[in-house]
DNA sequence: GCAATCCATTGATCTGGGTCAAGGCGGGTC
DNA sequence: GACCCGCCTTGACCCAGATCAATGGATTGC
């Protein structure tokens, strides 16, 4: 047994979408025999992306979309003044790259937090194959519209006027996803620095840090650098959800 | 010639996709013909809506799609401790309900700001059609990414650290969608109150009130009640990207 | 081992915007 | 006309979080 030296899986690069784990989260729900062999003949495993590599950026033409099978990415957009605004982080499972179907090209940039593997599907094929499919062109209007529903929390969190909440209901958000792919619901291993965690909150780098202190001296969190661990769950849901003043 | 007493526009009421003014922002853009025509027998025309009226609920089963053909309506959640976040603002031309498709009915509430009128296509039948009418069915992916886009502006804005760029941000965007659908883009009349756009700010009402008041005073705007004028355009696009100090 | 770098934490201070409170104005009703 | 009521504005005060500044680990490179 030499060192941990980070190997591609060969077996998991070239492997059927029946066989994958992300299944039932993925494109695929709800098809199945030969129109799954259809779908898997579009789509590309890519080779592993390290972190800070960029898997497509705002304007591309030839968009596709992508599953993260491993890893995590963020996506953010670049405002004319230079600075940038985080738009979402996307762990295992999650579709990326769904705001390129308008035909103008992606509207933000992807890029990972850490290795991360990913399936690729090109969009023209995608669609083409979504019209002659109508099992496929149904899961993907779900999909689109899933993610509709996660875009939805970024306002709402964001429109929170205290801090901590919204740190709560991010950790909350990422706690219950990680769940959903069978992870350990109370052990976050967050995967961006806390600059980049204060971008997509609203925040600074300075606050995200004071709030991490403050949960952990108050028992409701233990923090090690990036790892964190839910140690009340029930007192950090009603950091989430303390009253915000106004409500109209 | 008696009073101005609104009245339904029989003529209005009944009309095609085809002949509407708003053709080219909505559905129909792109197909013609037959399509058309099978498209056009989804479409009901509603009868207005006042202000107050909803549209459509949270967890609405049946869900719809909607095209504003007047008037203007605000789309919102309602948060567990009661309190609502205001997501976004729709004027004529533009859609109102694609969170619906994911089979689990509405995501958000939608409801009137004043008078206003619809078409309203059943997603059901919609998708049905969109298999067999692959101009559709591009179409509509077309519309939903378009949709995602405009949504990105909403975190984007609530990123910003200033209230200032907030409702800069808010206003040029007003500004440009009216333009889009022919009207005077400096010349805006919100149909919201300062309490329903401080929501979708994420502030209190009593600073955009106050927003306001300083930029009438610095010359950028003319405030009466609600109506606005932009007097100075390039003042408020400097106001909209005025630095926010972190750029990462 | 030591320097350099990146990332995170902590403290001290300042300030923009939230909170509390008091009118003002316009449009409706009787 | 007088009143009311919903919406908006303005002022005084205060605090959460931004800003400025210094320090502390990890990790990498030499």
């Amino acid at each position: 047994m030499g060192k941990a030296i980070p190997i591609v899986n060969l077996r998991e690069l070239r492997q059927s979408c029946a066989d994958c784990a992300l299944n039932q989260l993925c494109l695929p729900a709800s098809i199945g025999g030969a129109d799954l062999d259809r779908l898997d003949q579009l789509v590309k495993q890519r080779l592993p992306l390290e972190r800070g590599d960029i898997l497509f950026r705002e304007g591309t033409k030839q968009p596709a979309l992508f599953v993260v099978r491993s890893g995590s990415l963020k996506t953010f957009v670049t405002l004319p003044e230079g600075d940038v605004q985080i738009l979402g982080f996307h762990i295992a499972g999650e579709l990326v790259g769904l705001d390129g179907l308008s035909g103008d090209g992606h509207r933000c940039t992807a890029e990972a937090l850490e290795r991360s593997s990913l399936c690729e599907v090109p969009f023209d094929s995608l669609t083409e194959v979504a019209a002659k499919v109508p099992g496929l062109q149904h899961q993907l209007f779900r999909v689109m519209s899933r993610e509709f529903g996660r875009e939805m929390q970024h306002p709402v969190m964001m429109g929170r006027k205290h801090a901590m909440s919204r740190l709560a209901i991010f950790l909350r958000s990422l706690s219950e996803r990680l769940e959903g792919i069978g992870h350990d619901p109370h052990l976050l291993t967050l995967s961006m620095t806390r600059q980049e965690l204060a971008n997509y909150l609203g925040l600074v780098i300075e606050t995200v840090s004071r709030l991490f202190s403050r949960m952990q001296s108050q028992g409701v969190l233990e923090v090690d650098r990036r790892s964190v661990r839910i140690v009340d769950p029930v007192a950090l849901a009603a950091l989430a959800e303390k009253a915000d003043a106004d409500e109209a």
